[in-house]
DNA sequence: TATTGTTATACTCTATAACTATA
DNA sequence: TATAGTTATAGAGTATAACAATA
């Protein structure tokens, strides 16, 4: 019974980590670290931000924002440009390599999930998303619950 | 088509990033940060490890693995004691007090496990453990294959 | 007064390189 | 020679606290 449910725990946090090895080795390719992936991540799909933004977006506190960004423009991967109506506030935004290694993820992300789940059988997959999405709406409330 | 797919890879990305939230909050109540609950986990399922073990089980520098046993004896998880046979070699092993946080860990995972899947129906669980392992064994391929 | 981003400082995890003691 | 674990050093990511400029 419970034998089942803690197997699929098991399998989730394997692929969990199997999937974070992935990232990993694929990052330093491009110049870029996990942390800093996830601001031009957040660029790509927000557009330009104040960094307050991007310090909620990430959940981190505005110190670790500054040190990131200064990290990304010192690689060229972003620009700082002064906020149009709020002086105390910077914006920042993807260069155009920055934005052209954010098209590169997003293509690679398609890529990799045809890769993974290419061989599954529609229904199977569809059901596969079914559990996977009332398993997310779980430990989303549970995470609430605790919170 | 390749929407589920894509779709796929997100839910999945989704509970990974939701269970490495939870596990974070739940480490510090009990005194242990992540890289150290996975020393404590290795020494759970192994038995004392000499320290060259742990640094090859956690993928690991031998470096890391003083600073993490030197945490974790410092907050009384672990112990150090001579290697029986090999005197360059140092064993590692749970005191009482991390042998106990380690079977409250264990029971929380099956406690979380139940809360996380209880509500599926037996079928449909095992249809999503085999959809799952898997993917995990076609990813695990595409690392290697990569490596 | 409150907010934005900074400097200053500190802790954790990780790595490489050089070293000692042992095999 | 090779291995186990250490010291020394460095870099990334994170946090808190105090501060200047601006709202």
């Amino acid at each position: 019974m419970a034998d089942h449910r803690v197997a699929a725990l098991d399998r989730v946090l394997e692929l969990a980590l199997l999937l974070h090895e992935d990232l990993e080795r694929s990052l330093p390719a491009l110049g870029l670290t996990e942390a800093r992936v996830k601001v031009v991540w957040v660029l790509h799909q927000s557009g330009p931000c104040a960094q307050r933004d991007l310090a909620r977006a990430l959940d981190v506190a505005p110190r670790t924002v500054t040190g990131l960004v200064d990290a990304l423009e010192d690689t060229g991967f972003v620009a700082r440009r002064p906020h149009p109506t709020d002086r105390r506030a910077t914006l920042v935004a993807l260069t155009d390599h920055g934005a052209e290694v954010a098209a590169t993820l997003a293509a690679g992300q398609v890529e990799f999930a045809d890769q993974l789940f290419g061989g599954i059988e529609p229904g199977e997959l569809a059901a596969f998303v079914r559990t996977l999405g009332a398993t997310v709406e779980r430990l989303r409330g549970l995470l609430e619950a605790g919170a």
